[in-house]
DNA sequence: GTAGGGTTAG
């Protein structure tokens, strides 16, 4: 005999491997049967939906089991919540939050987990914290996650001192770190260069007898890259071949876009193809780094034929893939067709994309049109560390070195570093013109900016 | 039904 339990266990495996037509089929011959769907069936789909096809078709669900007379619960709304949460969409977050209210449904600590994840994510760590110190006097006792996501929102909003505090509260408070509290912090010291941190909490979750997991592996070996250890990078990777950690293409993505920054498009190859002859799925993320890989080769015709092939396999490019071709435009110097793209961009919706005018800023100043590069600047609204060090080297290349001493000057004086050997450009340069006091007054000048600062 | 790793620029 059919139960509803049943219907829902079988709802569940299909949703879970995104087959949402058979879920509706289970649905319907349930109904047949005379077993109807309960609230937990619904909610089921809402997530689901909400997964697979968006926010608004996750939403529509709501309809549909109202029309069949259950009521939405707490979970129905959490799905929802988490849903626009993930796409950042911060508005529909607190939208659901007021309905819900309004439905007399109470929020539970799920939610409220939920909404300062969602904090975090929009980049407003204030609120976040409140919706903790909330959590911490309510009648609510907090959970793990709830530890787990202020500890990640902390390491994600710059806050890596708070983080590891913490951290150590935790272990004052006997809560017990779980393999994925490991893991974020690691990460976020990886991402704060904090190496000696990171490693020491590496050796204490040795200690701690859990066994590292393929996302632990793929932070450390991510991290060997960034510090320019490839060939310990490359041996993390063995090893996590070996233990059958490849499984996706996590750890097969950060190998190739590593040796693809390098200059190792050969090696990155001998990857690309492990990673399909292995069976990977190729997700949105893998794409981009494949695109990645062509535009570095200047293989745009292959580029332009994989984004069509992406478009076409109904993946919805995102800002990676088209910084990735604006770049690649720009490094073969079609400076039009970077711009023209960057423009649809907007059409498109996204926001201003700094990375791609980055790109176009170092790209014509290479090619010798430093003038289009300086009112390029000159036009931008956000700059960052990168702008300005590519308009400081391309000026040292066009000999312009009083211009790219100003500069650098307010480079630092915004509090924004820039790589020593940027500033060795400049200061040789002038050198090298004789302008020794001018050189020596640029450094005390940085000197006292970051003092300041 | 919430939390962790991968893709872009100097």
């Amino acid at each position: 005999m059919l139960s509803t339990l049943l219907l829902n266990t079988c709802i569940a495996a299909f949703c879970k491997c995104r087959r949402l037509a058979k879920a509706e089929a289970v649905i319907i011959d349930g109904i047949r049967l005379g077993v109807l769907p309960d609230v937990v069936t619904y909610n089921t789909l809402v997530d689901a939906y909400c997964r697979i096809v968006g926010l608004d078709e996750g939403y529509s669900i709501l309809q549909r089991m109202r029309e069949a007379g259950i009521t939405p619960d707490v979970v129905t709304y959490n799905s929802l919540i988490a849903s626009a949460t993930r796409k950042r969409l911060s508005s529909r977050v607190l939208d659901f939050f007021d309905e819900m209210l309004q439905a007399g449904i109470p929020p539970d600590l799920w939610s409220y987990n939920t909404l300062m994840h969602c904090f975090f994510k929009i980049g407003k760590p204030d609120e976040a914290n409140r919706i903790f110190r909330d959590i911490i006097l309510s009648d609510f006792p907090p959970c793990p996650t709830t530890f787990n996501i202020m500890l990640n929102g902390l390491c994600k909003n710059g806050y890596i001192n708070n983080a590891i505090m913490l951290f150590r509260n935790l272990e004052h408070h006997r809560f017990v770190p779980q393999l994925i509290t490991y893991n974020i912090l690691i990460n976020g010291l990886c991402k704060a260069r904090r190496l000696r941190a990171a490693r020491k909490t590496l050796q204490k979750l040795g200690e701690s007898g859990i066994e590292p997991n393929a996302i632990t592996y793929t932070t450390v070996m991510k991290c060997c890259f960034r510090s320019k250890q490839y060939q310990k990078g490359l041996e993390i990777m063995s090893l996590m071949r070996s233990k059958g950690y490849t499984f996706d293409g996590f750890s097969y993505c950060t190998v190739i876009a590593a040796l693809v920054k390098t200059g190792r498009v050969e090696e990155a190859n001998s990857y690309m193809e492990k990673m399909t002859t292995n069976g990977i799925e190729l997700d949105l993320v893998s794409y981009n780094t494949l695109l990645n890989w062509y535009c570095k080769e200047g293989d745009l015709e292959s580029a332009f034929k994989l984004l069509d092939e992406i478009e076409k396999g109904g993946l919805e490019c995102d800002q990676y893939t088209h910084t990735i071709i604006i770049n690649g435009l720009c490094k073969a110097g079609n400076f039009e067709s970077a711009q023209r793209h960057l423009e649809t961009m907007n059409v498109m919706g996204f926001d201003s994309n700094l990375v791609a005018l980055n790109c176009l800023i170092d790209g014509l100043g290479k090619s010798g049109q430093i003038d289009r590069a300086i009112r390029l600047f000159d036009s931008m609204e956000v700059r960052d560390s990168f702008t300005y060090t590519s308009l400081v080297y391309n000026l040292c290349k066009a000999r312009r070195y009083k211009f790219a001493s100003e500069l650098l000057l307010s480079c630092v004086r915004d509090g924004m570093e820039i790589p020593k050997s940027a500033k060795r450009a400049v200061l040789n340069g002038l050198r090298g013109l004789g302008l020794i006091h001018e050189a020596k007054n640029l450094q005390s000048k940085i000197r006292m900016a970051r003092i300041l600062r």
